[in-house]
This record gives C-alpha cells, sequence and structure tokens, in this order.
DNA sequence: AATACTGTTATATAATTATATAACACTATT
DNA sequence: AATAGTGTTATATAATTATATAACAGTATT
C-alpha cells in the first residue's frame, strides 16, 4: 500500500518511494501491465514534490521495473517473483514481534545486524 | 560488529552509523562503562571523515546512549533491555530466510511492508 | 615539563536531496 | 479544433550530508 513519505527517517524520500514501490510488485499488489497513479496523484500520495517522485520513477524505470509512456502513463513492466513460502514466513516473524511490543525501529536494527553478523 | 558504511545504499552514513552502535546496545556487545574506540579510530572504522563520526556520536549522545569525557573518550552510558525471545525469534527468521536464498534487501522490503501493512 | 593520546571546534568546499514554480509535449476525449 | 489529462523539461533556491584540513583543549603518561 502506498503512503506518505516519513520526513523525519533520516531516509531519501525518493528511496523510501522506490523501496514501497518494489515491496507492492514483491508482494503481487502491483502486476506487469497494471498503471501507476499519475505523477501528480504520486505526489499527493507520498506528500512530496513532483521532481521528487520523478527521481523515483527515473530509478524504477533505469531498472527495468516500470515503464513511461507520454501522455498517458506508468505502467508496470514485469512481474518479480517471489516464493509465498518467504512471505508467510516474514509475516509469522512481524506476528511475533508485535506480540512482544517491539516496535518496528528496533526490530529494524537487529534484523540488520543478525543479518549481517550471525 | 562495527563495519563500514555502505555509502551506495542512499541511508546517510552517519544514519547507518548511529543504527549499527544501536545494535551492538541492542544485542549486549556494548554495555554499561563500555568505551568505544577513538573517534579517530571510527573514522577508519566505518571509512568515513571525522564529522560524520561526530555527527553520529552527538545524536547518540542527544539521545542519552553514550556520553563523552573530554581527552578520555566515549562510553556507554546506559544498557538498553531486550528480551532475548525477541532476539531467538529473529534469528530464526533470518535463518530462514537465508536458506531459501533471499537477499536482505528484498527481506528488508517485504518486512516493512507487511510490518505497516499486515 | 614534555609528550602523546584523547575529544572539540572551526572553515571552506562539494555533492546530494528536496522544494517551488513554470512551461512544454504528447494522447485521448469532447 | 479545442480541451483536459497525461508525462517531460527547466530554472532557481535551500537544506542536508559529507569531505578535507587545521587548530585548539583536556587527560594521562613519560
Amino acid at each position: 500500500m502506498l503512503r506518505k513519505v516519513d520526513k523525519h527517517s533520516g531516509i531519501p524520500a525518493y528511496i523510501q518511494i522506490v523501496n514501497m514501490i518494489k515491496a507492492e510488485l514483491l508482494l503481487g499488489n502491483l502486476q506487469k501491465g497494471a498503471q501507476l497513479p499519475t505523477v501528480r496523484d504520486l505526489q499527493n500520495i507520498f506528500d512530496v514534490n513532483i521532481n521528487t517522485v520523478l527521481k523515483a520513477l527515473e530509478k524504477l524505470k533505469a531498472e527495468g521495473y516500470i515503464e513511461a509512456e507520454q501522455g498517458v502513463g506508468y505502467f508496470i513492466k514485469r512481474d518479480v517473483e517471489i516464493d509465498q513460502k518467504i512471505i508467510e514466513t516474514i509475516r509469522e516473524c512481524v506476528s511475533k514481534l508485535k506480540d512482544d511490543r517491539i516496535d518496528f525501529y528496533t526490530a529494524m536494527l537487529i534484523f540488520e545486524e543478525v543479518w549481517k553478523n550471525g
């Protein structure tokens, strides 16, 4: 689900936008051929300047995820394959962590550290 | 474990440094009273400019995690409590995901999206 | 006292990120 | 043909992030 960018996270807005759209692709919420909201709508959805939206779309285009049709819109270029088992693994983990009342940021810190120095 | 900053991740270096040190605190690898490497050593460890190190340390100090002794060094101010069960949950999840050959970035994207729109 | 190690402050410079704003170009509808 | 909706390009401005470099100030050791 596309949502407002977090302007206090320290992570550049255009990176957050790229990440959100990639996540939609991975979860199958955006599939090949689907049309993205218009650039000006995305501007409102993410609550950023139009140039910031374009920077994100340009990156996604360069990576082959989307393509633009001048005067028409942006479209998803290809599906991103992902094993449903992986999503289920993550869902279960997130569920457990939320039960333990841990916040997202802390979870991410531990997740990254464990991943890189297991 | 403190390691080089990823200069291509898009995430500001000083934020990465703050996150790495916080992760060490959460995992108990850095405990109350422990001394951090010197500012100039940290500069080499993270492979950034001294001002970038100071910016990160300043943030950690402002948040109460560390304190400075002029002419002596930086020290951990307090332990960060965290249920070991949480760490175990994350370890297991990471282990499963690595078995499935998924890369860190993709895992994080799904993790964040599932967390925020379960 | 001198030295070598700490943290601290300062200045200048550059690249990156983000905003505001305007105009242009293509497509589809009226 | 005119219009309204798309994407596209451009300019100016500001804040943030990061670097290089130098000097200063406190602490502990010799």
